[in-house]
DNA sequence: ATGAGTAATAGTCACGTCGACCATTACTCA
DNA sequence: TGAGTAATGGTCGACGTGACTATTACTCAT
C-alpha cells in the first residue's frame, strides 16, 4: 500500500511516535425518559490506517505544551467545550497497536458539561455516541475507552466526581441520576440522600428548585474538597492532589 | 557547555524523547530493630545532564518491547531481581523536565522480594536508598519517587498488594510489619489479624514457624485473586485485570 | 377548593465492620 | 518451674449502610 513508508527494518531504527488522545465523558439527557445517559465524542479518520473508522480525538504533543495541555487542547478542538476534569489514564504502548509504526499514546480522561454547544459541533467527522454499545474504533481504542469507563465508574464510587458533570447548582436527585446512568444501578433516595449530605465537598444553599409536580427539592453546590485536606482516598493522583484541570500533576 | 546539543529552536522542531523509568521498592531489615523498612535502588548518572547525582534506573524504549516489558527490563538490569509486581505509574511530560530536551518518561513502580542478592549487585553506580529520606536527585524525580510512595500506600490500604514483600509462606504478624512499615503506622495484632482472615487471597497452611520465644505462629500463603473475579475496587487497572508482572496491561 | 399523584425529606431498625480492649494459649529461656 | 513474649480468641460499643415506612409540599385534573 502507498501509504506504508516503514518496513520492518526501517522500523527498528526509528524512535517510537507519541500521540496525546482523550476520552471525553458528557451525559445527554434522554428525550424520552428524561434520564441521562453516557455519550462521548468521536472523531472519523481521514487518514491510513483505519481511515474511515472512528477514534478518539487525539493528535502529536507540541513542544510548548504539556501533555494535560495537549489533551485540554484537543478536547476543545473537537467538542469546542471546556473541560470540567481532566486526567491522566493510562500511557498504552503495546508494540503492534499502529500497523505503520511503533507508536505511544498517552491517554487523558475528561468530564465536560452537557451543552447545546456541541450538537452545532457535530460534523461530518465528528459524532457523539453512547458509551455503551460503541461499534468497532479505530487501533485498540474499544479496549481505552473501556479502561476508561472502568475507571470513571471506579472513581464515581469511591471519590467525589459526579458533580463534574452537573452545573453550578444542582438537586440531589440530579446526582443521584447521574450515579444511576454512569453506574448502571438504581439507587435508594433516602439512603442516597444521607450519604451526600455526609459528604464535605457539597453544600446547601437557601433557594430550591421549583416547577416539578412535587415538593420542591433544595439546590446544592459543589465546593471543591477544600478545608482539611482530606486526600481523595482512591484517588489516582499525588498527594492530596486531586488534580483538576491545569493543576498539580505534570512535573 | 558542550553536552548542550540543542538550541531552542530546534528543540521545537524535535520530537519528544520518549523513556521509560521504574521506581523500584523492596524491604530491607534494620539490622539492630529486625523490622522492615522501605528502600529503593537507584543509578548515578555518568552523563550529561545531572551528571553525578542519582536517579530512577531507566532508559529508551527498544523497538520490540512493551512497555512495561522495557520497566521490566531496566529493573533486572539494575537489580538482578525478577519483578513481584509491576505497575504503571503515571507518564511524566512537563515541558521544562530536562534541559536539554523535551523528554517524556513512562514510569513504572514495582515490589521487589528482599534478597540478599541485591547487596551484591551494588556498585559504584548503583545504590538502594531508604525511600524516606532521599538526597536531591536528577530531573523531577523526588516527586516521582513520592507520588510513587503515595500510589504505594493507597494501594496498600486498600488493595492486597503487601504480600509481593514477602516470601512464599509467611506469618501474619510479617504481613502486618510491612503494612506497619510502609504506612508508618502501629496496628493492633489482633484487628489486624480479624481483618486479614476475611480476606479471601490468603489461605492458612498447617505449617507453624518454629524458633520464636512464643507461641510459633501459624504460616499462610498468598492465593492471588482467583475463585470469584473480585475485581479489586480501587485498583488501577482495566476491568478485572489487576495487572501482575507481564499480564493484561499494554495493548 | 379539593383530592390524587409525585417526589423530596425525615426517621427507624437490623446488620456488619471496626477500633479498643481483655483473656488465654503455647512456646523459649533463665 | 516460673517469667517473658507474642500468637490467638473473644467481647463490647460506635458507626455506616441497606431496607423500609412515614410525612411534607408541591402540581394538576376534576
Amino acid at each position: 500500500m502507498a501509504f506504508s513508508s516503514a518496513n520492518v527494518s526501517e522500523r527498528e531504527l526509528q524512535p517510537p511516535s507519541l500521540a496525546i488522545s482523550t476520552v471525553i465523558f458528557a451525559l445527554r439527557h434522554d428525550p424520552d425518559s428524561g434520564r441521562p445517559e453516557l455519550w462521548l465524542p468521536l472523531v472519523r479518520r481521514i487518514r491510513q490506517p483505519h481511515r474511515g473508522k472512528w477514534a478518539l480525538p487525539g493528535g502529536p504533543l507540541e513542544s510548548h505544551e504539556s501533555l494535560q495541555d495537549a489533551a485540554g487542547r484537543n478536547l476543545s478542538d473537537t467538542t469546542g467545550l471546556v473541560p470540567r476534569y481532566l486526567e491522566q489514564l493510562y500511557a498504552f504502548g503495546g508494540v503492534d497497536r499502529a500497523a505503520t509504526q511503533r507508536l505511544v499514546s498517552i491517554v487523558y480522561w475528561a468530564l465536560v458539561q452537557p451543552d447545546e454547544a456541541h450538537h452545532a459541533r457535530e460534523s461530518e467527522n465528528v459524532r457523539w455516541f453512547r458509551a455503551d454499545s460503541l461499534e468497532p474504533m479505530a487501533f485498540d481504542h474499544n479496549e481505552i475507552v473501556d479502561y476508561a469507563l472502568w475507571r470513571l465508574r471506579n472513581k464515581m464510587a469511591y471519590g467525589s466526581i459526579a458533580y463534574h458533570f452537573l452545573g453550578e447548582r444542582f438537586t440531589l436527585a440530579q446526582v443521584r441520576e447521574v450515579y444511576e446512568a454512569v453506574l448502571g444501578l438504581e439507587l435508594d433516595p433516602a439512603n442516597f440522600r444521607r450519604h451526600l449530605r455526609a459528604a464535605p465537598d457539597i453544600a446547601a444553599t437557601e433557594e430550591f428548585q421549583q416547577g416539578g409536580r412535587h415538593r420542591p427539592p433544595r439546590l446544592y453546590r459543589y465546593i471543591g474538597s477544600q478545608a482539611s485536606a482530606t486526600a481523595e482516598t482512591t484517588a489516582d493522583s499525588p498527594a492530596g492532589t486531586p488534580a483538576p484541570v491545569n493543576t498539580g500533576r505534570n512535573p
